[in-house]
DNA sequence: TAACTTAGTGTAAAATTTACACTTCCAAAG
DNA sequence: CTTTGGAAGTGTAAATTTTACACTAAGTTA
């Protein structure tokens, strides 16, 4: 009995993951696309998403449908927010994808979108459920998605460029060692702008959270860069500290 | 037929408004009381909020309830986010209370929550439909409140404070000429902090968002200060360029 | 007329931001 | 072996911003 309540999805709430990812080169999102009668791709891409369950936690709800559509699995997500337009579901593609999939495909749904950022490399998306594919998408290349999930997207998009100024985020994303150059393509992929680079190291390397290590970089065709590492209780206190001069 | 859809509420989604009112000396916040046998006051009290309608675009729902419980009009309200655990409903004297005002008492409900900051002197609340009354309170004195609209509150406020710092936010609530110093005891009574008086007028008269008056303040009992008012198209062009160089 | 209260004002030192160009080290190509 | 291409790494001067700090002015009230 208790089991068969807790399994129950609740008709009105539903969760959406906006998931960055980084490759060292550009910002991307990931998107799965889906079975129907779409008249282009953009809308037949989608950001990962469905209804909770009526007695689940909003934010494992989130993780558990993301691994459910494309096999993420623990992925710290942040609440972007709700979006409960009643008219969010207008299109009427959308509308007929959804009485393919839904027990209650008319009933008005809000949903509570979450975002993260993460290195591309360590995920391998796997689609599965409704989802057709699950794939890495450059963020510049959307220019719509199914449902409002474009608004969505670029509401996370501020959220995490608001956040990546006052805070020293995306270290996560980071491998264990990383170079200055990578680290500065990745304030640049996610701002969307080219930063002074010795203004970036200084303004870095002052924060105290980047312990340098030995190491070099090995076999690439020109100077090799000095590999750094996190100093994690460093970064932690700054975390902490709050958002003060931590802007680019 | 359709006004009966338009009607019916979402057992689901509720929404609660964390109104601030600021009245020249200190940051209050608007909570209203209930009906009920709750231990204590602070268990009585709750920010105004309640289930949406099933068509309801979620901004006008938090104006309606506002409007329906507290009188207050035309509220300009802003998101702060769903909450949603699935236990914030678990003191048992909500939920009592719950059982004497709704259909669906022991429905999950998760809650959009909004905030806003105002005058107070420009509105007077009025208590009305399930508030027994509806009254300004001091930000520094609430401790708890009912369900878990204390941490809601919290986060209104890191909000707030957040934006603060990073927009001219704040002037809608200032009436149309002011001085200097009331403004600056806004800034304090927020950010919680003093500010020094030099430095605070030198930033703020930076912005050239300010056009003093000719006019003074008159019967007071000090040396009358000088009135402002704003500058409605320098402060639109610096809320739209965003958030640079704004930190107190 | 003395006491009280808030308004109003300037500066020097420190810290931060900004703009800017050349040398170094490696692999690959010739 | 030499040249070339490509990212790494480094310093400084000027401008701007931040910070700390204390006295006089103009009213009202006692």
């Amino acid at each position: 009995m208790k089991a068969e309540k807790i399994q129950q999805l609740n008709p009105n709430v539903s969760v959406d993951c906006v998931v960055f990812g980084f490759d060292f080169e550009q910002l991307k999102v990931l998107l799965i696309e889906r079975e129907g009668n779409f008249e282009d791709k953009s809308q037949r891409l989608a950001l990962p998403g469905d209804l909770i369950f009526n007695y689940e936690n909003l934010l494992s709800a989130a993780q558990r449908v993301l691994e459910e559509l494309t096999g993420l699995k623990d992925i710290f997500l942040k609440q972007v927010g709700a979006f409960g337009e009643p008219d969010r579901i207008s299109k009427e593609t959308d509308k007929q994808w959804l009485r393919s999939i839904r027990a209650n495909p008319d009933a008005r749904v809000i949903t509570i979108a979450y975002y993260s950022l993460v290195q591309i490399t360590d995920y391998t998306p796997q689609a599965n459920s409704f989802a057709t594919s699950a794939n890495w998408y450059d963020v510049r290349e959307i220019d719509d998605l199914a449902f409002d999930h474009y608004s969505i997207l670029r509401q996370a998009l501020d959220q995490l460029r608001m956040e990546l100024q006052s805070r020293p985020v995306g270290f996560n994303l980071m491998p264990p060692k990383f170079t200055l150059g990578q680290l500065q393509k990745m304030y640049e992929a996610i701002l969307g702008k080219s930063l002074d680079k010795r203004n970036f190291r200084r303004k870095i390397l002052k924060l105290d959270i980047l312990t340098p290590l030995e190491e070099k970089q090995q076999e690439v065709s020109h100077k090799p860069a000095q590999y750094f590492m996190f100093n994690e209780e460093n970064y932690n206190n700054l975390r902490e500290s709050g958002f003060d001069n931590f802007g680019f």
